[in-house]
RNA sequence: GGAGGAGUGGCAGAGCGGUUGAAUGCACCGGUCUUGAAAACCGGCAUGGGUUUACGCCCAUCGGGGGUUCGAAUCCCUCCUCCUCCGCCA
């Protein structure tokens, strides 16, 4: 959520901001909303100090009344006390009333996006920021979608997964689990490689967790949640790594902290079926590299430049033709101050695939994580980013497609040591 | 899963109903001394909120939540976590 100081300070910035987000008049008015209720937070609180203050004052003094024997004297003052402690009493519960309304307001802005986001409604509105430079890929008659490949080349099954779990749980095997495995680890050495610790986080987490990143109350719907044990699936490794500081003030000597992990993601994805989703377009269970980084303010935007370039660096490595988004206002994460997305050309379904998503979140997320550092006397947010590098299911659906031959899939230079051959063939 | 024990500042560790936001030690940051360093000595060293031009003052926080009391780190309830023993187990 937004920093109240910045709210009260920036009132008007906010508003244009949730103007590139579309935002109606009514819509803007949660800004004035939260301003109004943190005003009477603060008188509230004042009140209330006030009280608590009076009170610890006369206890004081009826302990020592106690001690130097005068009874009655410390008998007044006690019920003086009962007096102020029921008065305490409304004003506790007016206070928590008051921040519940508060931290709803808050949870209702969305982070303000960068001056560079574009006006716009729909993903037909993103702005190319940097197209694909060379021709695109067309592939002779008879190419197959991935999902036929799959079946001539028996690497993955979505019918077993069904069998097995239900729809959208993809089943990899033989060549294609080779390969996915590959992915994996050419992706994390890269990113170990750039200078990024690898984390092997839990899958699940709790509630604090997920409120924390802002996965509650928002995307409540999108994940798994394990009732027995008030659990969530994660969606994405973000959750649990960018929880790893949460509550923490770090010393600027460690900036900036750069974090990868691995894991498998669960989206509910609910009520999506149908062309566009097929195959392993979208599914329940893909895998995921992601990257995460600590950055001082002043330097995340040069963070983010570097994060674009290390995931263009995989695409080139493993020679997909890609181009790079960056989200309009109506399309942008409700956290997330800039977002560019990633989307490689998937050259049999003739469109176009996203596959990374690399967000700077400023201090949208720190400030519900708590997540600070010392500058000099001052403690400050840090700005997190993070982004996706990369997203599997739909690298392989590429992969597959534009590298299909009549002598078998071809696979990418830089993964043939991982996988150990040099194509697939009909098995 | 069963039985017992414990959760206090960055760490270690006192306090077990009153002026204790919390002794002491270590770590850390200033300063004195020293050619320099170490040692020694002196000082500082939590987070959040309110208020103030400022110095400062006030409130909250001793795992989380609730309760008893004029007053709780200290007593009670509850949840969580960790440790020991038993059971189960990749």
């Amino acid at each position: 959520m937004l920093e109240l100081n910045f709210l009260r300070t920036n009132t008007e910035r906010v508003k244009e901001g949730l103007k590139v987000r579309n935002y109606d008049e009514e819509g803007l008015k949660a800004v004035d909303r939260a301003v109004s209720l943190d005003d009477s937070r603060k008188d509230v609180q004042t009140r209330l100090d006030n009280l608590l203050a009076e009170r610890n004052a006369l206890s004081k003094e009826i302990g020592a009344l106690f001690k130097s024997g005068k009874r009655e004297e410390a008998e007044q003052k006690r019920s003086r006390v009962n007096e102020v402690k029921e008065e305490a009493a409304k004003l506790e519960e007016a206070l928590r009333e008051v921040k519940i309304q508060l931290a709803e307001a808050l949870y209702s802005i969305p982070n303000v996006p960068h001056p560079s986001v574009p006006a716009g409604n729909t993903d037909e509105d993103n702005e190319v920021y940097r197209d694909w430079a060379g021709e695109l890929p067309v592939l002779p008659e008879g190419t197959q979608p991935h999902w036929e490949l799959a079946k001539t080349y028996n690497i993955f099954d979505l019918e077993l997964g069904t069998k097995i779990t239900g729809s959208g749980f993809p089943l990899y095997r033989g060549q294609g689990a080779r390969l996915q495995r590959a992915l994996i680890s050419f992706f994390l050495d890269e990113a170990v490689k750039a200078g990024y610790e690898e984390i092997i986080p839990p899958l699940l987490v709790n509630e604090d967790s997920a409120r924390a990143t802002g996965q509650l109350p928002d995307k409540e719907g999108q994940m798994y949640f394990v009732e027995k044990d008030n659990l969530y699936l994660i969606p994405t490794a973000e959750v649990p790594v960018t929880n790893i500081y949460r509550d923490e003030i770090i010393d600027p000597a460690q900036l900036p902290v750069k974090l990868t992990g691995y894991t498998p993601c669960f989206r509910r994805e609910a009520g999506s079926y149908g062309a566009h989703v097929r195959g392993l377009n979208r599914v329940h269970q893909f895998d995921k590299v992601e990257i995460v980084r600590y950055e001082h303010p002043d330097k995340s935007y040069e963070a983010l430049e570097e994060m674009l370039a290390h995931v263009a660096g995989l695409l080139d490595k493993l020679e997909l033709p890609y181009r790079i988004l960056r989200l309009c206002g109506g399309d942008l994460g409700f956290t997330a101050a800039l977002t560019f997305d990633f989307e490689v050309y998937s050259a049999a379904q003739q469109r176009w695939l996203e596959v990374s998503s690399v967000s700077n979140f400023e201090t949208y997320q720190s400030n519900r994580l708590k997540l600070r550092f010392k500058d000099g006397k001052e403690t400050r947010l840090l700005h997190t980013l993070n982004g996706s590098a990369l997203a599997l299911a739909r690298i392989l659906a590429a992969l597959l497609e534009n590298n299909q031959t009549p002598e078998g899939i071809v696979i990418p230079k830089v993964l043939q040591s991982y996988t150990g051959f040099d194509r697939i063939t009909a098995q």
